[in-house]
DNA sequence: CGGGATCCGTTACGATACTG
DNA sequence: CAGTATCGTAACGGATCCCG
């Protein structure tokens, strides 16, 4: 460990890219921004790590004191972001402003799992959330289940169904990042790929202005 | 190249990684956020990357868009970042708050120039700057010269000496870094780490208190 | 069955030497 | 000065196996 190859420099952005910078370490922050997770569930969202890889990174990362193991139930071993982990939010944040401006590629390969997304669409909503903003969404993506919460101005996505929400939005992981990305209009999103099931009168429209919104950051 | 080893996946942030992931491609970018440079420049900066290395990431960089050539002159020729390369500065920043987190490497590599400070400082000063700021100083960083200007709201820093400096500022690197990162008083790092030498009465108070405040940035 | 550890072929990196 | 060529080493990728 702590390997040969560390920049090992004085400078800030090296010494992040020495604990964050190899490979699928910032894929694995990525997917950990959706709530604690299973080892299993990070193998399959990560397209086929291999699994001795994500061993080593675990374990990097948690002698970093970036994430840190926790016992769930029935024996069964979480890992979860630490208050140090979750920082790295903005750093994703800015990875995928950065990425969404190439094309993707001819033939993408599919994650194992949508936990993915979470990172980049709280943090896109943040950006934009106003201080009145207050409801519980779910997203069904594909049929994962997401929790989408804004209240007093703060804004947090978790990989569970939700408890009691106040709109169900249903869509395709395409169809939610072609919107993003400026290829698909806002107006043809919601009118054809979103289907709206609301408990709490208005707070669809709440809903929806956080995510047009969201959307519109990442557009730019 | 467009190697095997790629996410080749949707996600915006493995897109992102396909092109700037790899091993001394953010750091390479870095440094040019200092202005043109050529190859040797950047071989240096990079504490003696392999130079089969650097022709490699240049050529992947150049043909994603992210940088180009250009002919300086006396024939010589200058690597420079495209727009779509610039848009990597709060990248950079993050990383470099995230980075600054940790404590340094024992005993840390010296860089074999100074560009590398050019993104954080630059970047950390545009997030504080007012539109009133209107300044051009020269920072001398153990003998490196380079050009900071404040216009209109707008910060840039380049590694050049300065043309008709309003003020010019003489300090260390690692006491530029031990005050950006808290482990120094700003009130310490002024009065005993600063020389300022005023051409124009009134911009080192301007200069400082950008200084000042972009070192708080970075320090919370 | 989930959560890893072990093994091995392949690829990328690091160092140095060399060339236009 | 600006790269190219070569080669040993370390990291990765995939498969298989092990253990609770």
């Amino acid at each position: 460990m702590a390997g040969p190859r560390r920049y090992k420099l004085l400078c800030p952005i090296a010494r992040a890219l020495d604990r964050i910078g190899d490979r699928w370490t910032l894929l694995i922050l990525r997917d950990l921004h959706a709530g604690p997770a299973r080892f299993s569930e990070l193998q399959s969202g990560l397209t086929g790590i291999a699994p001795n890889l994500l061993t080593e990174r675990l374990g990097q990362l948690t002698a970093d004191g970036i994430i840190q193991k926790r016992d769930g139930q029935h024996g069964v071993v979480l890992y979860e972001l630490t208050d140090l982990g979750r920082s790295t939010r903005d750093v994703l944040f800015e990875l995928a402003l950065f990425g969404g401006r190439f094309a993707p590629d001819a033939d993408p390969k599919r994650p194992g799992n949508l936990r993915t997304i979470a990172v980049t669409l709280s943090a896109a909503c943040q950006r934009v959330v106003t201080a009145d903003a207050d409801f519980e969404a779910e997203l069904n993506v594909d049929g994962e289940l997401f929790t989408l919460t804004a209240r007093a101005g703060e804004v947090a996505m978790a990989y569970t169904p939700a408890r009691s929400p106040d709109v169900v939005m249903t869509a395709s992981y395409e169809a939610m990042l072609a919107a993003s990305e400026g290829e698909m209009p806002l107006e043809t999103f919601v009118a054809d790929h979103v289907t709206l099931d609301v408990q709490t009168p208005g707070k669809d429209m709440e809903l929806m202005t956080l995510l047009g919104g969201a959307m519109e950051v990442f557009a730019k």
